[in-house]
DNA sequence: ATGACTGCAAAGACTTTGCATCTTT
DNA sequence: AAAGATGCAAAGTCTTTGCAGTCAT
């Protein structure tokens, strides 16, 4: 039997902040952005309904940043940067990804593929000039 | 002024471990591969290590699956598979990676790239044979 | 002898979960 | 009324850290 699914105003709420930020927010995130409009809402709904709308494929996962996991509600596949400064998630809408490569992995190994993530590491534009100016002030 | 580094018997037993397994080793799973053989090994000292090998470029981290982080210590680029039913982490040493693009995203958008991962995601074989035989049982 | 490395255990950070209550249908 | 969703707080998991003792140089 399968388990029923209802309404809930926060439930939507959550899933519009997702949706209205493109910095692939964490749970922390979305709990204090939704605090000032949501005071009664508390964090083991936010991961509730995270958990929730992962199984559904509504949102992804897009890896663990320091330390907290980080969503996006855009399921198309692109890839993303991500500073190791900052920790800000950065996506990279020209930089393709090549849809052949998970029938090559299937193939070539056998393996039930479902979809691939495409990721940089390095250091975002505001890192690199705040880095510049660090290096003015020991110099 | 820099740190002095030194020898330790611990750390060289630490390394070795995760140069011996193609498994991309966790913290836990290296404390208890070493525990048999050095029963003083700490769990601090495994995290220690695996942040000093880090820093010098001698490991690097494929990602946090489950909840854990795992390690690799071949920095040489090649893409990875992980299987989202049972956590294993498996080398695709045939699915190349294009060096070109690390370029492509520092010209693109004007960041400083240092590295990029070609991560898969699915079922592997072992898993996939599992779910099929529990089918039969429900059959 | 100096200071780097370690064991131990406590603390920290993030996430999950049990239970009573509230909401949706 | 039935059952899903939530708040709250406790518990769980993984990782980091302070401190005293140990070991390499």
């Amino acid at each position: 039997m399968e388990r029923a699914t209802r309404y809930s105003k926060k439930r939507e709420a959550i899933l519009t902040a997702i949706r209205s930020s493109d910095a692939h927010p964490s749970a922390e995130w979305i709990y204090h952005t939704l605090k000032s409009t949501h005071p009664d809402l508390s964090l083991g709904t936010v991961y509730r309904n995270l958990l929730f709308f992962q199984q559904n494929g509504t949102i992804q996962s897009v890896g663990v940043v320091n330390g907290q996991e980080r969503f996006d509600a855009v399921t198309a596949p692109h890839s993303h940067f991500v500073c190791t400064s900052c920790g800000a998630v950065i996506d990279l809408h020209r930089i393709p990804m090549d849809p052949a490569l998970t029938a090559a992995v299937r193939e070539q190994y056998g393996f039930e593929v479902q979809r691939h993530e495409l990721t940089f590491y390095g250091r975002c534009q505001k890192c690199m000039q705040k880095r510049i100016h660090e290096e003015d002030l020991l110099a």
